[in-house]
DNA sequence: ATTAAAATGAAAATCGTTATTAATTAACCC
DNA sequence: GGGTTAATTAATAACGATTTTCATTTTAAT
């Protein structure tokens, strides 16, 4: 398993047709486009907003939402888009092509910042040993209110 | 908003029953039960977890899904419990008369165990305040493998 | 007790997501 | 390039969790 942190398109297309590839799966329109549009768009989408933002951007193409979530289900099985859980909004898909971070939401406009701090990454390491736990994953979003919503 | 941390049943009650006079709601069993359980089971429950286990405890009392997600809502917001989302199997619930902490998650058998820590909640303001917001909320979960499953 | 407003359970509706299906398309072979 | 086969698709049905609707019951204040 590869990261793809910091890849060109290029490079990333040519890595999701390898992976493509070696699973005996089809490279299509539809695959290559919502590729194309998350990589291009690197804030936070829902399957439906995905799906709104293609239809209008590529009118002649095809697409369904069924299709929609099947891909961003595949890229994610793949990690080349991660995905955060948002309560009442939903699953927020993101393309994986950048460094590890958190999120920092604001509750009022639903902005997202990104940060990464290593110190809390190594806490949660040894609270999880303290625990027993083998640390696979983690989850850290911090709520408030950003300085325009103030 | 009052904290509940470390409040007897009794004033728990009292409470609820403030925050219902206030709101013009009515105090009902199906309430007083759904809070009674929370109170006496600390572990984190579903909708569907409460009501089956209040139908199993209390055979004689007509009680609903509906009322059970009303209730939880409607307590909720009154932070008497709080929720946490865990993706595929959705929001649990847990009594709020507890102190502040956050969750150690096994992946395979879905076992929770709460931890706290002072260092990662300082830094969480730090990065909040670095990025311009006002803190009002976080979740932090650590998904991993528990000494049992390993 | 009377009464008005709120709460209830049951069932229908809704929401986000997944599975089914028949038609289409990509990939490989010649 | 055309033929073949398996994968993919869009549309739609199905699904599970949650919410709403509504007629009936219960609470709380008089």
């Amino acid at each position: 398993m590869n990261s793809i942190v910091s890849l060109s398109y290029k490079e990333l297309l040519a890595e999701f047709k390898n992976i493509l590839k070696q699973n005996q799966l089809k490279f299509t329109s539809q695959r290559e486009i919502i590729l194309y549009t998350l990589y291009n768009n690197t804030q936070h989408f829902t399957s439906e907003d995905l799906y709104m933002l293609i239809k209008q951007e590529y009118p002649e193409l095809s697409i369904g939402i069924a299709t929609v979530y099947r891909t961003l289900s595949l890229l994610e099985e793949n990690n080349i888009v991660s995905s955060i859980s948002l309560g009442i909004q939903g699953k927020k898909y993101e393309i994986a092509n950048k460094p590890h971070h958190d999120h920092n939401i604001c509750e009022t406009c639903n902005k997202i910042v990104e940060f990464e701090n290593d110190e809390i990454e190594e806490l949660q390491h040894t609270i999880a040993k303290e625990n027993g736990f083998i640390l696979t994953n983690h989850l850290m979003q911090l709520y408030g209110i950003c300085k325009e919503c103030q």
